[in-house]
DNA sequence: TTCCCGCATTCTCATATGTTTATCGCTTGG
DNA sequence: CCAAGCGATAAACATATGAGAATGCGGGAA
């Protein structure tokens, strides 16, 4: 139920029998959520927090007018919104993409982690570490690259994260996203979104039918994208 | 010597006697470092993190073709690479945007502080976790404000993190960014950078001479920014 | 003093991206 | 079955921003 996070951890550092035993302990019991459901608002003072299962989910900072910055997409296994244990003030939303399994894990037992299990402690930081050094790559890729360069670099992650936990199938992968979210994510308009994903398309790199997206290129892809995965730790040391 | 840390962090949370003491041991000697020296560069793997106790740094993803993007301003008391105690390798070089006054912060004291003190440990975690939120702040400054906006929000941002450590005197502090480098940060190129000031003191929003910048419009720069503090956890509760 | 060089500024011109509006195909619900 | 709504796509047009090159100012080095 919760191996994927086990799963997503062990890559970056060895965990004991009793760390494993512990985070499949914590979890409460599996919900399903529909599509587009808001799991927690902007605003909000979450008592517990959420760990995606089965799905994909979406970050959202919206502004006064409406308009919305998508800052990161969740795949199966990653910990939504661990950051609300200590930010208390939810500053963005999170949303299901896709229909999701998720389940909640109370403040109160990560409290309790937190003051016995320094070193299982010290990978749950880690993750939300690693969700920053993510926000770094997009504030490069929207600053300093080309929109379909962007395009590339967010298809290359989403890859390389879902490839993590053995969702790849062959150099295809899940991309739920509309072109509107995909704008939103970008920061383009939907317009020259879908100018950009047709032109990934034309050159070859990538087949993009409904959800499912397949590399045709990688070298191409990540080339255009110039990917560098260091940014993900995905080396496994002792932290 | 790392008071500000200590002011920035009871402004979150109560700190003990006993934590303030650790903070103030942990630090090794002070440290000069000269304007544009790279503190510590993408690729390191550091055995040690970098408290900064006077001056400016900031954090800068580059691209292979030299093209780069500043992802963080830090302000003095900020703990500028706490991240790299558990990242391990450098995704971003860390540089002085002045001359600076830095300590540095052995990896293995953080490893027992993280064994033995768990508050002290979780207000750290939050200091990384505020760092995420400012940089999904960015983001949707990027992506979804104007370059105007975003400019008024980036000197808004400075103003009250430099506000919340007693360094805004009157409406008026510290920006010590050259056009380029804060071309660098907005994701601009440095003429149209020079617009986006031109035009915020044409309209009276601000004063910018040299390194100091005065508020003329508080009001009016915060509107337009859409400048919302929450991000910046400045509420004090048990954590 | 003189010579650089970094920085802010201005101009001109190019273009990536945004805006508006419309069409078409699907799915869904009544 | 039809209506409604969503998502992808398209075309025409507008504009924010980028690129290149030039100027002038001011401080620091010799």
């Amino acid at each position: 139920m919760s191996e994927l996070l086990i799963r997503k951890l062990e890559l970056r550092d060895h965990l004991s029998a009793e760390e494993k035993q512990i985070i499949r302990d914590m979890v409460g019991p599996a919900r399903l959520v529909r599509s587009d459901f808001d799991i927690v608002c902007q605003g909000d003072h979450p008592s517990e927090s959420t760990l995606l299962l089965e799905g994909f989910t979406f970050r959202s900072v919206y502004l006064k007018d409406g308009q919305r910055q998508i800052t990161s997409i969740h795949v199966p296994g990653d910990f939504v919104d661990l950051h609300c244990f200590l930010i208390k003030q939810m500053d963005h939303n999170i949303t299901a993409l896709t229909p999701c399994r998720i389940a909640k894990v109370p403040h109160a037992t990560l409290q309790r982690i937190s003051e016995t299990q320094p070193h299982l402690t010290r990978m749950f930081w880690l993750s939300t570490l690693i969700d920053a050094a993510i926000h770094r790559r997009w504030l490069a890729a929207m600053g300093r690259q080309s929109a379909l360069a962007h395009a590339a670099h967010l298809l290359c992650e989403l890859y390389v994260r879902q490839n993590e936990i053995g969702l790849v199938d062959g150099a295809s992968f899940r991309a739920p996203l509309t072109q509107v979210k995909l704008a939103d994510a970008l920061g383009l308009s939907h317009v020259h979104t879908n100018r950009v994903v047709q032109e990934l398309r034309e050159r070859r790199l990538v087949e993009w039918l409904g959800d499912r997206v397949t590399v045709l290129d990688w070298d191409g892809l990540a080339g255009l994208a110039e990917f560098d995965p260091t940014y993900l730790s995905l080396c496994c040391e002792p932290r």
